[in-house]
Order: C-alpha cells, then sequence, then structure tokens
DNA sequence: GCCCATTCCATTGACGCCCATAAAATCCCA
DNA sequence: TGGGATTTTATGGGCGTCAATGGAATGGGC
C-alpha cells in the first residue's frame, strides 16, 4: 500500500510524545523520506502530514505562481514558512510543536486521518465533526450523480 | 469469473475473524490485491469492500477535484479517511474494526453480497430486510415499464 | 550543577501466523 | 450413476511477534 488511509486516535503522552500508526510509517519509508514534514492545514484546524509526495505538491503549487507574484510569496509563507520536518524517534513516535498542537486544538489525543497523498492530525473531537459533515456533503453529492445517471436508464432498459 | 455475485452469511469467530467467501477470494486475488479495501457504505448500513478495481474507483472519483480544492479534501476525508486495507490471514480471514461493525451493525455473523465489482458485508438481518425492499422496489419499477411498453405495444415490445 | 531532549528499555495487549478439525463440495472410478 | 475417496472451506484455538505506551537512563547545553 502506498496511500494514507483510514483513521486512528492516538494519546499523546506525559512528554508530548505521540506514535505515528504503524500503517503510516510503512508508507513514509517507501516514500522515502526521513522525518514527517508537516504545517497547519490552511483550511482547516488540523496539521498536515507526510513525506517527499506531499512536499513535491506543494512545490508543484506553489511553481504555478510565477516568481515574486503575490500569490507565490503568499502560498510560500503559509506553507514553507510554517512547515516543519518533525524527528521520528525510534519507536516511531514523534512531539507536536506547540504552533502545531494550538492550531489544532491539540491537548492530550490526536485523531490520525489518511487522505491518501497526505494525512492529516486532528483533535480527535473535532475530527468526529468535520467527518460527520464532509460525510454528508459527499452523501448528497453522491446522490446528485446518482440520479443524474437514472434520468435517461429508459434507453437501454430490457425486459 | 472476475465479478462478485451470489450472497452468502458466515459466522464471526470468537476473536471476530470471518471467512471471506472462497469466490470472492479468487476474484480479488484475479484482481491482484493484497488484503481487503474496505469503507462503510455512504448510504447504507453496511460496508463496501473489495480490491483494486474499487480503490482505483475511489481514486478516480477523488482525483476528479484539483490539488488543496475544497471538495477534494471532503471526499478524501470521508473516502480515504474512513476506509482501512484489512489484512486477509493465510485461511482467507479478516477482522472487521469496530469502527465498521458499528456503522453496519455487525455483532457475530455477516452477509456477503456480490454486487460486481465489489460487494457490501451486512448484519444478516438487516440485510434481508434491504432485498426486501429492493426486490419490491424492482417489481414495481418493472411493472411501470411493463405498463409503457403496453401503452405503445407496437414500438418496440419485447417479451 | 541543573534542565531539557534524545535514546534506550520494559510492559501489555492486540494481531499475525501457524496448525488442527469438521463439514461440504468435488472428483474419480468402478 | 452411485458411492467412496480426496480436496477445499469454514471455523477453532495456540503461540510468537509487534505495536502502542510508559518510564528510566544517558548525554549535551546553559
Amino acid at each position: 500500500m502506498d496511500r494514507f488511509v483510514s483513521n486512528v486516535t492516538l494519546r499523546l503522552d506525559s512528554k508530548g510524545r505521540v506514535s505515528i500508526p504503524a500503517a503510516y510509517r510503512s508508507v513514509l519509508a517507501r516514500d522515502g523520506f526521513e522525518g514527517l514534514y508537516c504545517y497547519p492545514a490552511l483550511d482547516a484546524p488540523a496539521v498536515d502530514a507526510g513525506g517527499n509526495a506531499l512536499m513535491a505538491e506543494i512545490e508543484s503549487l506553489i511553481g504555478r505562481y510565477p516568481p515574486f507574484s503575490d500569490g507565490r510569496e503568499r502560498f510560500a509563507m503559509a506553507l514553507y514558512g510554517t512547515s516543519e520536518t518533525l524527528k521520528i524517534d525510534g519507536e516511531g513516535r514523534v512531539s507536536l510543536s506547540d504552533a502545531l498542537k494550538s492550531h489544532a486544538g491539540i491537548t492530550d489525543a490526536v485523531a490520525f486521518v489518511g487522505l491518501g497523498h497526505k494525512f492529516q492530525i486532528w483533535e480527535p473531537e473535532w475530527f468526529r465533526r468535520e467527518l460527520a459533515e464532509a460525510t454528508q456533503r459527499v452523501r448528497t453529492l453522491k446522490a446528485e450523480l446518482g440520479s443524474q445517471a437514472a434520468a435517461q436508464p429508459a434507453l437501454g432498459a430490457r425486459e
């Protein structure tokens, strides 16, 4: 598997450390990245995290703006300026910086959420709410797609 | 055969494991996927499951949104974030996570239901009800088609 | 010397992997 | 074609390994 999927919530220990789920660690290892690249998510109270794949994506996003353009400077600051590479200890744990924790409202437990090429780290309760909302949206969107497709079934209807 | 068809209900053992029907296993093997990719069905109290074919479908759905767009993040969270790849043991069994079991109301037995490119896992009794309802709906739909055909028998009347 | 951070070790509970058994389907051969 | 033999499934359980977590020890900087 080369994608981040599923979600787990784990507790921070007294030193503020938290284990990265083993499944995610193996994806990171395959990606060939030492440590954990992360930054406060742009549009959510969560932490975006990943490895080389994530870094490459950000780079290409910024690269789409011409040098010295306003958009580029802003993106560069918001993404590069706030990102950090956390060290992963021998047991596969990291300690989130205060900046990251406060942005995501994290205190004593976190939810790891796979998003394919990257994953997010949420305060568990906030994640529950966000997930419920996202699921609802996708549900209605899927319903719309379904009704579109069903709009002309008569054409090939047999028997 | 390269499609999931038919349905069987099997029991969970004391460890919460359940055998994947042999017919399904051979489809998965042909599909070339290690493990079982699955997630809570969006619009039913059941688990959607499959292999590469299913994953590709999800991926293409998400891929329709540009990176970092709001729609993409939501889709990714609702789909990737809730999906898991279960390990299949030497005897062809999996253990469903608590999240999946609770979404589908599964306790000590499950019904596997083939849907072509994927299959679903239901609580047996819930499946019976759903099936009865679905059958009823298909019946009325068919009846409507029949009356339509009868209205203009000359055109394309079949059967 | 004191404090912070990184590394190392220890526990426990879950999970993966192995083998065993019973029932059912399949095959095979008279 | 029928009945026995063989293989495949479904299921049960034992055991070792690994993941998650907690805490101790070590080392470097102030």
